[in-house]
DNA sequence: GAAAATATAGGTGTAACTACCCAATTTTAT
DNA sequence: ATAAAATTGGGTAGTTACACCTATATTTTC
């Protein structure tokens, strides 16, 4: 018998968990949680074997959450859920201990088949983002954009022009020219619009 | 009593709904789809009196539906579900039909009022949704991008110069500078990177 | 403490974008 | 049929972005 907690700000995302574990007879929701903060306080008076947990939360979101239970309760599984595959969250929960990922619109059998497998204390990656994944590591490397470059192409979404930007952070605007274009570069895009797409889908704006 | 059908491509959700309306003695879950397409085949058998219709679906989505059924069984109340409210399609939904507008973070009672409303006849705007609607009511007239302009947001938005677009559209370099000049006006934004960000929020591109 | 990565800034040149004009033609709507 | 809107393209000019280089501090990392 797996003890199963689960965690989502929405009500209809829980409510279509409890169903369908529900089914199960050796899977038993013990608990639910509305928010980071309330899950929080439930985990210090008992523990689930594996935690449900979602992303995107009011309050403490899911990242938050999961480094403090990794090191709180390392012995509780916890799989990532969310709707949206964005890599780079992907990533920071899997580092933050949880050692499964599953999008909301996996199957009934694919929930079951990842809640077994952390148990287990196996890896699930729900298998869209795992090739994903993959295909990242390689170009990892060069993805990887300094804090000045996340700063400076924050700054080109919001529409600053290369000298508005250079006085904004007291630099030249060869300085800022150069940071612009190591961002074309390293993105591997061709113009204003490739980064603002990037710093879109990677979350660097709104 | 209320006859309540289903469309969604999650499965998740599906459960959820049902888990919900299930513990509430008026309204009653008669049938649940997985993809627009076994909705129309269903639909042709009986109709509901209000259908839950997820936008986002496999083979035809949400809206296309919508269109077929409001002309075929215009007496089903329909209310669209979605997790993402991107405006554009909030109004294609509302144009085809839609008598309701939901949000997938919607609380249980706001789904059986949303319901209980759209049966009697009456509109339901899910009320973060509603507000935005009015807000962008009054700067409608100067948002509206012809066809030819979303055309050419759209290349912009694919990272293609003036002259790339130009040749592909087989235009003068003038005209295009003309089309992205009156874009930069119409959406009131400063640059490329302004363009981007409305094109991409606006759905025109991925 | 040495090596690597980052941040800084300069040179030079071209290509692309942005800001104003104006006007003819075609399409769309009334 | 007529007016309005959209599409097309030209003129001129200034600004901004992009490409490709070199080079020196500073910070990080091992």
């Amino acid at each position: 018998m797996i003890n199963v907690a689960i965690a989502d700000d929405h009500s209809i995302v829980l409510n279509g968990l409890q169903k369908i574990l529900a089914l199960h007879p050796d899977i038993k929701v013990t608990d639910v949680y509305l928010n980071g903060d309330s899950l929080l306080e439930g985990l210090d008076i008992k523990q689930p074997d594996v935690l449900l947990l979602d992303i995107q939360m009011p309050g403490k979101n899911g990242i938050e959450v999961a480094g403090i239970i990794s090191k709180k309760f390392p012995e509780v599984k916890m799989i990532a859920l969310t709707n949206v595959d964005i890599l780079i969250q992907v990533k920071k929960m899997l580092q933050k201990g949880c050692l499964g990922y599953l999008l909301k619109d996996a199957s009934p059998e694919i929930l079951v088949e990842a809640i077994k497998t952390v148990h287990t204390g196996e890896q699930f990656l729900y298998e869209p983002l795992s090739r994903q994944l993959v295909n990242n590591f390689f170009s990892q490397n060069s993805k990887q954009l300094t804090r000045r470059e996340k700063e400076i192409l924050q700054l080109i979404t919001e529409e600053h022009t290369n000298q508005e930007i250079a006085d904004k952070l007291f630099l030249s605007l060869r300085t800022v020219e150069n940071h612009r274009n190591n961002l074309l570069q390293k993105l591997d895009v061709k113009n204003t619009a490739g980064l603002v797409k990037i710093a879109i889908q990677e979350g660097l704006v709104k």
